[in-house]
DNA sequence: CTGTATCCACGGTGATACTG
DNA sequence: CAGTATCACCGTGGATACAG
C-alpha cells in the first residue's frame, strides 16, 4: 500500500492523532475501557459457551436437551460453563425441586442485549474474517 | 408451563419456537455463524491483545514504545501476540532494515472497522456488567 | 435426571537469558 | 533495538466414574 518502506514521518513523534477511539478521558491501555473488555471477552471466552448461547437462543433449555444439542460437551464442561455464564449474568438457572429434577437454563436480559452486538461481530467477521492465519480448530 | 416435566413428547420434540435470533438458515449450535464468532473471539483473546490493541488506537507504535507503555508484558508476550494480532489480520508489521533497526506495528483497516464494535461490546458492559462474579483480576 | 469428583494432557503465560 | 530460546507453572478442558 501507501505505506513508506522508510522515511519516518517523524520529527513530532509525540503528535499522536488522539483518534477518538475511546470515549473516556482518561483511557490508557490498562483504563476502564479494556478493563471492561476484557471482562466482556472472558464471559463469552470458553470453549463452549457461544455454542451454549446460540441453543439458548432458541429459547429455555434443560440440562440434558443442552447435552443432546451439543453432543461433544461432557457433563463436566457443560456444568462449568453454565456456572459461568450464570456467574457473568448471562444465562438464568432456574431448578425445580422435583422428582426426577428439572432444570431450566435461559439467556437473560443483559444475554439478549449482547445479542445484536454479537450479529455486528458476526458481520465483521464475515467481511473480514479470512479462515486462514486463525486456528480455531478443535 | 406446558412442558411436561417428564416423558419427553419425542415427536414433537422440534417444536422449538425459532426466535429469529440468528440471521442464517442452517444455524445451528455449531452452525457457521458460531464457528464465525469463536474466530473472533478468538482473534481478541489474549492477556495483552486488548491492552496493546488500544495502543495502537493512538497510532502506530514501535516495539520498544509498546513495551514501555505496557509494563507489565514481557517481550516473550508481546512478541507472540503481536504475532498472533498479525496473523489475524488485526495488526500490519512495518519492518525497516536499518542500524538500529526499527520495526512499526498499526492497526489494519480491518481493526479499525472491529472498533465500533468493541465500543458497543463495551457500552454493553457498562450498562450489564457487574465486577461481581468475574474472576478477570491479574 | 442433574450434576460433581478425580485424574490427566495440553497450551497459554511468565521468568530468565541469549542473539542479530 | 527487536526480538528468540528455553524452562516451568497453572488454568482450561477432556475422560471416566460416581452421587443426590
Amino acid at each position: 500500500m501507501e505505506k513508506q518502506t522508510n522515511g519516518r514521518p517523524a520529527g513530532a513523534s509525540d503528535a499522536r492523532p488522539r483518534a477518538a477511539a475511546d470515549d473516556c478521558a482518561d483511557c490508557g491501555p490498562q483504563g476502564a475501557d479494556t478493563l471492561a473488555l476484557r471482562v466482556v471477552a472472558r464471559a463469552i471466552t470458553g470453549k463452549w459457551k457461544l455454542e451454549i448461547i446460540s441453543c439458548l437462543m432458541d429459547g429455555p433449555m434443560r440440562f440434558g436437551e443442552l447435552r443432546r444439542a451439543l453432543p461433544d460437551v461432557t457433563p463436566h464442561m457443560l456444568s462449568a460453563q453454565l456456572r459461568e455464564l450464570a456467574a457473568s449474568g448471562l444465562v438464568s438457572r432456574a431448578a425445580f425441586a422435583e422428582i426426577p429434577p428439572r432444570v431450566e437454563y435461559a439467556l437473560t436480559e443483559a444475554a439478549w442485549a449482547l445479542v445484536p452486538v454479537l450479529r455486528e461481530l458476526l458481520a465483521w467477521a464475515r467481511r473480514h474474517g479470512r479462515p486462514d492465519g486463525l486456528g480455531v480448530a478443535d
